[in-house]
DNA sequence: TCTTGCCCTTA
DNA sequence: GTAAGGGCAAGAT
């Protein structure tokens, strides 16, 4: 329903004075227009090249407003509502002061021409529409605010713009609509520290960089808020300077007290504008649908067109579309030179670097930061509505939307199926986006909810036929000329490559936020949303449950799913104009292009081969395993003296340190006595049984339930291999992870251990070969921390851990004490993870002071380590991030906590990281690399697993020799050509009838 | 039924 | 001392 026109709405007659009955809204039309024009995509246009984005945004948030009213009471209608425009940029404050708003860049070129059609438009929908030669939007929303609060009016004053808010008092409120925020008086002391009269005070002395008020310089909000608090005003206050104690600010305030005083003039809204409309004739008309339809028409909003055709009664039908000229729209010019940049002609553009792609969508005169800063702006600016999104059931209608993609030249899209596990997922539906707010879902595969077995757990009719939809979306979804865009597009790309669609090319707003911001919380699209968009996405939780209870997508109703899928799209789009522009303005675009976009589809393909596990050989050891640790269960038992759960280390610390007396070492964070191994390893020394029982006990336990177990359940019922699935955005330092299983934990150390990897076996006729980098972080410390004993080493491919040894404690390296070494291999993976006396002496098993002394013989010996430490702590305290060799940042937001242990932590976590960070980068590159290679090579060889120095593939056994050596080349150039390093790389392989072996 | 703590596996 | 994922027990809900 139109409240605010709703014929029943009793408006006074024009010119009758406003009553306390009566409620104003005046819109700041100027917030409207340039937040519309930000929260949209720049390309909007007419298909004679008119650009619309702005109107189209424009009208949509008049009619919301016009619908919906501000506020949810009922009895708050407007009875005068109106929308007002600056008239031009001279004002009287230009004559004060010519600086004001002087250094705004002029409006986007493709927005000239909009400004005459939103008047128009606002005019089409029956709204007064008010602006004024020689004054601000402000003055006159000040203005008319002042005169009906006089009279006993309400008022409300929808805009985004905090000068407003000087105006706010017991009648007379504030709305964010975009934000869906209201302010009133306290809000106005949370934000200026000072009630709504002495806004001006505060802006005065702090001035405002957007519009160019000077203010007092090294005076900002808070102490401004201050001053004005204590003295009372301004003019008290420079009155009385000189009673300042901070030396600089009392000389400022006196120098600059000029400045202020104009400050104050520019900032203090004019309320006695001889207004040319008075207040009372503000009353609210009913709209005139036709008129409205008219115009929406002409601009061509058919969504739009509909829903006020509907709400009025109007027929659209028999409406012709409004016919007019826009005023210095030069058509056939604008369009011949526009047309270069238009998005049906630039085929080649879709994936760009984004450099390219900024010029286009945002014209070449402005800056990566200002488009960047700008969208982050519109973004949190925007209302998301996920009741307003269509449910395509038709194939003309897919259709239209494929065309649409291919006009804008990019498409948000996600799909929605049964299973978080991309290789037994089955598609349910799919959503896309072309533009904020302009979202679809298209259910393929929703079934009835009464699945039982009477029937029933049909398809739900008036869905398009899956193989229909998929034909139609194919080409499109596959074409170079639309970028697809995608959260987490690996699941996607997945799901579909199952359904014979090869999407390309991409982007990935889960990777670009992990490029631009890793370290600064989760990359997950609802974590994004709220982070960016200040809008939290209807939970999957709500959807479709959790726990038992849970049902998959396709039993999801089908206005159920269209809300929530379209809204993924919807959020997706979104995401990707705010973060894609920050890719330039952060000098990130290269660590996106070169490091993450292109790992996708390569662990994609990854999953999907899957790796064979020997099911039999797993199920023997589950098995024998269970036999061992029966048998240690009796002695444990026998020793304890009494039966108890052995995997609760709360009663197997009641037995050994209550019942037995046992001495306990240390403590758990939550005080109750550590039963770690390496306690009862050191209780085991001393002559106890138990401990060390408990110990073998544990380690079959692990090797039993995590591995022997559980692997055989990941075999996948069609290919009978196990797919891993890695995260790509998981990690601060760039390197993978790997779940579901997770086999880059897979036993190595111990001989029982060795037996699970051994049931990781080539397929028939195959060998596994791994490939794996030696002492590659090393390496990357050398290099990074330039060392020179370090690199001759790598150079003479000398046993590192012994030559820092030799170096340390002045041995020759032939015949070394076997403790020597192990020692000095304790702390070069100490200075890998950022050394500290406590972590060393406990990995030695030695005293603190000892441990300490090996560092600073160590530093001493080596002191560009301890100068590269230094530095990247300075680094890191500066700027919140660390950087690898490669450019890829890690953020440790809160180093500079004032804990002394928190921040010991993140600073050896930021020494850590570009070591390890940079180790994960040359994997990558390798990676992204290694199928090219081999394809050209002729080599049917595929990469199957990572984890983290170690690439496994899976090889014909005839081309095993071929392929260890093209592999190892990649491997050890990957760095090159943009980076030599000053270390070479070294690179083992071996190949094996299983992992074990191969390894 | 979900979350936290503990412990163990890898690089 | 860095970076991860996962199983199980026990406590929280």
């Amino acid at each position: 329903m139109i409240r605010a026109m709703s014929t029943e709405n009793t408006a006074a007659p024009l010119g009758t004075p406003l009553t306390p009955d009566d409620h104003l809204i005046l819109v700041d039309g100027s917030t409207f227009i340039f937040r519309a024009y930000h929260a949209l995509p720049p390309l909007t246009r007419k298909p004679d090249g008119l650009p619309i984005g702005a109107v189209s945004g424009f009208c949509n948030m008049l009619w919301k407003l016009l619908q919906e009213g501000l506020s949810p009471e009922e009895g708050d209608e407007p009875t005068h509502f109106a929308v007002i425009f600056d008239h031009s940029s001279k004002t009287f404050r230009s004559d004060i002061y010519p600086e004001y708003k002087a250094h705004r860049p002029d409006p986007p070129e493709d927005l000239v021409p909009q400004f005459g059609l939103i008047r128009q438009a606002t005019r089409a929908f029956s709204v007064h529409c008010i602006e004024q030669e020689g004054f601000e939007a402000d003055d006159l929303i000040a203005t008319y605010a002042v005169q009906a609060a006089a009279l006993g009016a309400r008022v409300t004053i929808a805009s985004g713009d905090k000068d407003l808010m000087q105006l706010i008092g017991p009648k007379v409120k504030m709305i964010d609509t975009m934000k869906g925020k209201t302010f009133e008086e306290p809000d106005v002391f949370e934000k200026f520290g000072v009630g709504p009269d002495k806004v001006v005070e505060v802006q005065s002395l702090a001035g405002d960089s957007v519009d160019n008020v000077p203010g007092v310089p090294g005076i900002g909000l808070k102490t401004a808020a201050l001053l004005i608090n204590e003295f009372g005003d301004l003019e008290t206050l420079l009155s009385r300077a000189t009673e300042i104690k901070q030396n600089k600010r009392r000389e400022n305030l006196i120098e600059f007290a000029e400045q202020a005083r104009v400050s104050k003039q520019l900032v203090m809204l004019k309320q006695d504008v001889p207004v040319e409309i008075p207040v009372g004739d503000l009353s609210v008309t009913d709209i005139d649908g036709p008129k409205a339809v008219g115009f929406l028409k002409a601009m061509g909003f058919t969504t739009l067109t509909k829903r006020v055709a509907e709400a009025t009664g109007a027929e659209a039908g028999n409406i012709e579309p409004d016919d007019f000229q826009v005023p210095g729209w030069d058509v056939p010019d604008h369009k011949g030179r526009l047309s270069e940049n238009a998005p049906s002609n630039r085929p080649a553009a879709a994936q760009t670097s984004s450099s390219e792609t900024l010029s286009v969508a945002d014209g070449d005169l402005m800056l990566p930061a200002t488009v960047a800063n700008a969208r982050t702006e519109a973004a949190r600016n925007s209302v998301i509505d996920s009741s307003a999104y269509e449910t395509v059931t038709a194939l003309d209608r897919l259709k239209e939307w494929v065309a649409e993609a291919y006009e804008v030249g990019y498409v948000a899209f996600d799909t929605e199926t049964t299973s978080l596990d991309a290789m037994q997922a089955e598609l349910v539906g799919l959503s896309l986006a072309t533009a904020p707010g302009r979202a679809c879902y298209v259910p393929l595969g929703h079934v009835d909810g009464e699945g039982d077995l009477l029937g029933g757990g049909g398809l739900v009719a008036g869905q398009i036929p899956l193989q229909e939809a998929l034909d139609a979306l194919k080409p499109m979804l596959e074409d170079r000329a639309v970028l697809k865009i995608a959260q987490n597009l690996k699941y996607d790309w997945l799901v579909m490559t199952r359904y014979g669609v090869n999407i390309a090319p991409f982007d990935d707003t889960m990777l670009l936020s992990y490029a631009l911001d890793a370290g600064v919380g989760g990359n997950g699209m609802d974590e994004l949303s709220e982070r960016w968009l200040g809008h939290k996405p209807i939970p999957f939780k709500d959807i479709c449950g959790s726990g038992k209870s849970m049902i998959t997508f396709d039993k999801v109703p089908i206005d159920k799913a269209t809300a929530y899928a379209a809204e993924d799209a919807d959020v997706t789009l979104r995401l990707w104009q705010v973060l894609k522009p920050r890719l330039a303005s952060e000098r990130m675009a290269t660590v996106y292009e070169t490091l993450e976009r292109p790992m996708a589809p390569v662990l994609a393909r990854m999953e999907k081969r899957g790796i064979s596990v020997d099911r039999q050989m797993l199920s023997r050891l589950s098995g024998d395993f269970a036999q061992g640790m029966a048998a240690l269960e009796d002695e444990i038992r026998e020793l304890a003296g009494e039966s108890f759960n052995i995997g609760s280390p709360k009663q197997l610390g009641d037995i050994l340190f209550g019942k037995m007396g046992l001495p306990g070492g240390k403590k758990t964070k939550t005080g109750a006595w550590s039963t770690s191994a390496s306690v009862l390893e050191d209780l085991a020394a001393e002559g106890h049984e138990l401990p060390s029982r408990i110990v073998s006990w544990r380690q079959l336990s692990k090797l039993k339930s995590t591995y022997s177990d559980a692997l055989p359940g990941y075999i996948h019922p069609e290919t009978k291999r196990v797919h891993t699935s890695y995260a790509l955005a998981a990690t601060t330092t760039g390197r993978l992870s790997s779940s579901e299983p997770n086999l880059q934990n897979i036993p190595v150390r111990t001989e029982a251990g060795r037996k699970i990897r051994k049931a990781f076996v080539a397929a028939t006729g195959h060998k596994l070969i791994s490939a794996d980098y030696s002492q590659i972080e090393l390496r990357v410390l050398a290099h990074m921390a330039d060392i020179p004993q370090l690199k001759s080493a790598f150079e003479e491919g000398l046993d590192i851990h012994a030559m820092t040894a030799s170096e340390m404690f002045g041995v020759p390296i032939e015949d070394m004490d076997p403790m020597v070494r192990r020692r000095a291999k304790a702390i070069n993976f100490g200075i890998i993870y950022g050394i500290s006396a406590f972590g060393l002496a406990a990995q030695l098993g030695i005293g603190r002071g000892e441990a300490s002394d090996y560092i600073k013989t160590y530093f001493s010996r080596f002191p560009g380590i301890k100068d590269y430490m230094e530095a990247v702590k300075k680094e890191v305290h500066a700027n919140g991030y660390v950087t690898t060799i490669f450019g890829r940042k890690a953020h440790y937001p809160d180093v500079n906590t004032k804990n002394p242990s928190m921040r010991a932590f993140y600073e050896r976590a930021a020494i850590n990281a570009p070591i390890q960070g940079s180790a994960a980068d040359i994997l990558r590159r390798a990676m992204v690399r290694m199928e090219d290679r081999l394809t050209h090579s002729k080599l049917d060889a595929q990469m199957l697993l990572q984890v983290h120095d170690e690439l496994i593939f899976e090889v014909p056994e005839a081309q095993v020799e071929a392929t260890i050596c093209l592999v190892r080349e990649v491997m050890e150039k990957a760095c090159e050509p943009v980076l030599q390093l000053s270390v070479p790389l070294q690179v083992d392989a071996r190949a094996a009838d299983n992992w074990d072996e191969a390894h």
